[in-house]
DNA sequence: TGCAGGTTTCATTTTTTTTTGAAATGAATG
DNA sequence: CATTCATTTCAAAAAAAAATGAAACCTGCA
């Protein structure tokens, strides 16, 4: 994996200090483990360490990234309720800034990405308790003895899960 | 995301049962969730619905993936210690079978995968503090905040996710 | 030692994901 | 209500990840 496409130009850019290059660096990591787009590392990573809000123009000159990266960056951090806008008046455009409480992230993560996927497992064992009633005796032992695993293991994940976000005391 | 580009494949291969078919899906969607490429959910499907041990030209053939892959894969899952290999007495090939306890699987996936990062995260921070000695005051304060809440998520991670797989009581 | 079956490695190709940027859409302002 | 600035969308390009398959590499056996 990549983590430093750009940042030797932005440190260039001469706008950022050391602290945000890392930051960015930092989120870039941490957003890939969880699957996340570069792109959304990078915002989150520039906006946690910034004072003010800043708005899409600003984003996408200090992360030299295109308005459409950011635009769909801020539409995945806006959904992980990681991001907020801010309303500066007299101002017509958006300007975005940082949640930084950590928990909430997680939990919308564990809820936008990983359950949908654990319900939709439940679905696919099910179907192969069907399957199991066409298929001879001999092997049904060995067989159900596997699904109730997988299904002790989809239903443990929907409690753990959820609640592994609440454990999150910082 | 696609998760069923061969099923069509394997079922008019005939050696399968619909019963692995969706056992191999499940777990394609499962080690995706954990960013593992296909092929290792492939195999791990496969191999969790056999009774008996394959090889893996079986492996290859019932699968339709290339030697590369699951020799690739195959190394994944053994590392991971989700795949164990059984040696058949007068057989020169090496036989796999899957290791069922998922416990196992997933704490070794947090100790491979997660903590490295988690480590390599603790050598950044302590880098944005040194950073910090040389800015204003002014600012000092604000991201002190903000670097103390990274410390204490690496921190909160270091513990907690390993302590996660140990809650499986499957 | 040389051979044969089996496995791993790795450069290349294929597939998938992400980014880009321009056009479409939206929204505030005069 | 037309204009202008801002944001979103989406087809095409670029980048990244995964799969392929042939060559290299083992390893036991004659």
């Amino acid at each position: 994996m990549k983590f430093d496409r750009n940042l030797e130009t932005i440190e260039n850019s001469a706008i950022y200090g050391q602290l945000t290059l890392e930051s960015v660096d930092f989120f870039v990591r941490m957003m890939s483990i969880m699957g996340l787009p570069r792109s959304v590392g990078e915002i989150y990573g520039l906006l946690y360490f910034s004072q003010s809000p800043l708005s899409m123009d600003q984003i996408c000159s200090k992360l030299e990234i295109s308005v459409g990266s950011a635009s769909q960056g801020l539409k995945t951090l806006r959904s992980l309720k990681s991001v907020k806008s801010v309303y500066i008046s007299g101002e017509r455009k958006d300007y975005f800034q940082a949640e930084t409480e950590f928990r909430r992230l997680f939990s919308n993560f564990i809820k936008e990405e990983i359950l949908p996927h654990l319900d939709s497992a439940s679905g696919r064992i099910e179907s192969m308790e069907k399957n199991l009633e066409n298929l001879p005796t001999s092997e049904r032992d060995f067989l159900n003895i596997r699904i109730e695993k997988l299904k002790r293991l989809t239903k443990a994940g929907k409690k753990l899960l959820p609640a592994l976000a609440g454990l999150l005391k910082l």
